[in-house]
RNA sequence: GCGACCGUGGUGUAAAGGUUAACAUCGAAGCUUGUGGAGCUUUUGAUCUGGGUUCGAUUCCCAGCGGCCGCCCCA
């Protein structure tokens, strides 16, 4: 080992290392996002992090791939970039195999994404997203249910109507709005993006009329005038009928990007201070036309692990951690210990989740070991146990014991002794 | 890519242009050779990196790296 040069114990820029507690928050909210697209009837798929850089230059814009993605040459010079969004990738594998699927089709993933940029709150380089998507239906049934998908996936971490917001608007408004004043092809897409940062941004006037011109007033007079239409009210009462009682609607919700073809929504936090954006979707239904074939329709949204997690912090939903092991056998004296791991591979095959303290240490230490790991219960094994046969299941939260032989741990545990 | 703030043991904090960088906590060992959470004792362990100013820099200055926040961007 070199001695100038000391390792980094620190993960790469960007990156998280996941600890056991950490990890923990990131199961339950995976397993959430999964039981919940799972209850909805969706089915989940995966890919590999890479792909071909082709993927994303005909979709995306060539700032973006070229400064904010990873791409790198393999030793066959291809270019190979680090997926940043699943979209592409799932447009793909769905193009790839259109005449084999039966439509409408459910999917979910929560793949991890990469981004080459500045970090800040709430992004990172590395970030894991749920992508749920319905492909091969345009109907506005289509468009409830992914709404209401991700409307239950948020009741499920705990989160009360009250405390978020669906803000849905449509596409076609702007579309509409464009053809009537005749704003040209090329500039509709940054129009777009102005309008989709329309609240946050600073002249937004002045920024608007440098590239529309004097449309801008008007464009901004029609959107506004514009508070609903018969397709999203009757969006709404579907909501309604399946309780998701939250959604508004929001004529200002854009989204930035140029996929988008109908039905858009965002999520917003509204708790007090940062009535921030959480995730969003929306409906695409010409993406796959970039691989030859046909058109699906498809409508689906992306999902944050990161945001989420700040999230459940700002609203006090974090669980607390629980070990998967249930139970330390803490050995007394060397002598005991294959009298331990005995006892361990027989409780194992009864499907009690088991550690054998190998540490050597005092028992009072190993005790102490147990309860900082948050294991719920110890058996101290030692010459007594191993003559008598009767062994002494201790609870460390509540310091209760209870004796009995070793074909019955198993069943004392289950029973939630206390 | 731009800007603000920050960088002292594993963690959280303190201090000072000049003797041995302090406190708490965590880790290790013991008081206690079969039962944890308290207490006591002992003990390991730190000034991000490089350059400059200076008799002397961990402290001041510059750059880099890292963190955090904002902008840009957000596929």
């Amino acid at each position: 080992m070199n001695k100038d040069h000391q390792l980094s114990t620190d993960p790469y820029k960007g990156v998280r290392d996941f600890y056991p507690a950490d990890q923990f928050i990131q199961s339950y909210i995976f397993e959430h996002m999964s039981r919940t697209c799972e209850l909805f009837g969706y089915e989940e798929y995966n890919a590999s992090v890479m792909e071909p850089t082709d993927l994303y230059l005909s979709k995306t814009s060539s700032e973006i791939i070229n400064d904010q993605s990873y791409t790198f040459s393999d030793r066959g010079e291809r270019s190979v970039t680090l997926r940043p969004e699943m979209t592409p990738t799932l447009a793909r594998m769905i193009a790839g195999k259109s005449r084999d699927i039966p439509f409408p089709a459910r999917w979910y993933s929560i793949p991890n994404c990469f981004r080459y940029e500045r970090t800040q709150k709430g992004r990172l380089r590395e970030f894991w997203q749920l992508n749920a998507d319905l492909l091969g239906v345009s109907s506005i049934e289509a468009d409830a249910e992914i709404i209401a998908l991700a409307h239950a996936i948020m009741r499920s971490f705990g989160a009360d109507e009250r405390n978020f917001e669906i803000r849905v608007s449509d596409r076609r408004l702007l579309d509409a709005a464009y053809d009537a004043i005749g704003i040209d092809a090329d500039a509709r897409a940054d129009v777009t993006r102005l309008l989709d940062k329309r609240d946050k941004m600073e002249d937004f006037d002045g920024k608007l009329a440098k590239v529309i011109g004097n449309n801008a007033q008007r464009l901004v007079d029609m959107l506004d005038s514009t508070t609903s239409t018969a397709y999203l009210e009757q969006l709404r009462s579907q909501l309604n009928a399946i309780g998701v009682g939250n959604m508004i609607v929001d004529t200002k919700i854009a989204r930035g990007f140029d996929y988008y073809t109908g039905m858009v929504f965002e999520v917003f936090d509204t708790s007090g201070e940062n009535r921030r954006s959480l995730f969003g979707g929306g409906r695409y239904d010409n993406l796959t036309q970039m691989f030859g074939g046909e058109a699906i329709p498809a409508v689906g949204f992306g999902m944050g692990d990161v945001t989420m997690r700040d999230y459940l912090e700002t609203h006090n939903l974090m669980p607390s951690y629980v070990p998967t092991t249930e139970l330390m056998l803490c050995v007394v004296d060397a002598s005991a210990m294959s009298h331990a791991t005995k006892l361990a591979h027989d409780l194992r095959l009864d499907d009690v989740s088991v550690a054998v303290n190998f540490s050597g240490k005092k028992i009072g230490d190993q005790i102490r070991q147990a309860d900082k790991m948050k294991i719920a219960y110890i058996i101290a094994v030692g010459e007594q146990e191993r003559n008598s046969g009767q062994y002494t299941i201790k609870n460390l939260a509540t310091g209760h014991e209870l004796t009995t032989s070793a074909d019955k741990i198993a069943d004392h545990l289950f029973s939630a002794m206390g």
